[in-house]
DNA sequence: ATCGTTTTATGACTTTTATCATTAAAAAAA
DNA sequence: TTTTTTTAATGATAAAAGTCATAAAACGAT
């Protein structure tokens, strides 16, 4: 869905500075204001298609996403989240390959699409840029192999105390506290690989040892020491 | 351990058209030539340790690793393979992280060191080199997704039967027809995300259903489309 | 080739996790 | 708000996978 946000310049934009085009020129600012266009996702639309080879990146202005994929029997797996400043759809541009995920909205969602030849014309003009990405690229390689490790090694217990833990360090909290993220039980499971049902009865036991505070889809956490010992974090 | 290949120019290296390294031109191939050292690692050798931070990569002139991750109560996971033609180390350079993981030779590989800095300067002055390794980070990120899903999803049956197939893909069979690489039973394990013995009594089963032939460590895979079968392999 | 070490194989048993079924509660839509 | 739909909770049971123990075989160093 188009929006009239395309009157703010990438110059001027708030999100410019955390993301890798705070290494751009103003000429080549430029060339992204004069190519993009704004748009917004409601909650739960699919911004991008496992499969489908996309046109540009959509650069996150407000908002948040799950990037998941199919797995065997069209169960979802949850494999990262987007938020403000992330990049969508770089991975299948930079890799000239269809995409290996969708991405799909969590709420509403504001984003910039800036069109493939552009960004190839000021990753040809602007080598910090292209370090930026390959930086970015390599860093979530580096937290995939983690994620393997983790998937291969840890139990689901100890995967999901490590999963809350994530959720509030990647969305932060709000006022009262809560995971400042709205997830189902079904799509924790499918965050951290495992059944629904096991999802919850594991929620419960924590909530049952003081661990977090559960209402409805707001989670608290309240003994983060204790989730960090179960979930084997050290970090 | 030193080795005196050196006088070998990297513009005449057979191993050049396969890497990224093919779009540099002269100049640059010369100035990776004049910084590089070329090193043997014994079979078993560690190449890259975890947590270090490198300075500079390896290219694989000949020879198979494993780059392998340590996790909760000191199991390895092994994450992927590297042979001819493969980057050793990148990963951490161009995040500038430490190493995620560390590289042990598989069998005695010869590999060319190419400093960090000299590596940057190609990068700043040759945007396809940039892009290539920008694609090969991508493409690998995109295996990760994969991998990711089949660890949350699918069993150890059909893991080891989609490894199997892998290992086939990736390292191709002997005069014999056997997988043309040696891993231990708990090697295989670390890779498939198990315990050895039940990787051990999976392949025992595999063979008892005339799908792969045993002989020690050489692996035949005979019935390829009945593993794929077993293992949801749809490529 | 031989010896010592590591790896492989297999059985018995336990633990973990998934599946199925049902009810209660919460969200979303009217 | 009320209704409808979706999600969450929980018990019972089954299946998958891990652990421990022991014996046989393969591997590597001398």
């Amino acid at each position: 869905m188009e929006c009239n946000d395309n009157n703010v310049r990438c110059h001027q934009c708030p999100v410019k500075d955390i993301t890798s085009f705070n290494t751009l020129t103003n000429d080549q600012l430029d060339v992204i204001a004069d190519s993009k266009t704004c748009v917004v996702f409601k909650k739960g639309q699919i911004i991008m298609h496992e499969g489908n080879k996309p046109n540009g990146v959509y650069c996150i202005q407000k908002g948040k996403c799950k990037t998941h994929k199919l797995g065997t029997e069209g169960k979802e797996q949850i494999i990262r989240f987007a938020k403000t400043g992330d990049m969508l759809g770089y991975r299948s541009i930079l890799s000239d390959e269809p995409l290996s995920a969708s991405i799909t909205a969590l709420e509403d969602t504001h984003a910039c699409f800036v069109p493939r030849q552009e960004l190839f014309d000021i990753i040809d003009m602007n080598s910090r840029f292209s370090l930026e990405l390959m930086k970015m690229a390599c860093h979530e390689l580096g937290e995939a192999g983690r994620i393997i490790t983790n998937l291969a090694q840890k139990t689901v217990r100890e995967r999901l105390a490590e999963v809350l833990l994530i959720l509030e360090k990647t969305f932060g909290i709000t006022d009262e506290g809560n995971l400042d993220v709205s997830l189902t039980r079904e799509e924790i499971a499918n965050l951290v690989g495992t059944a629904t049902e096991s999802t919850i009865r594991l929620l419960s036991e924590f909530k049952e040892d003081k661990l977090i505070i559960l209402k409805g889809r707001k989670i608290k956490l309240v003994n983060k020491p204790k989730l960090a010992k179960i979930g084997n974090v050290y970090d």
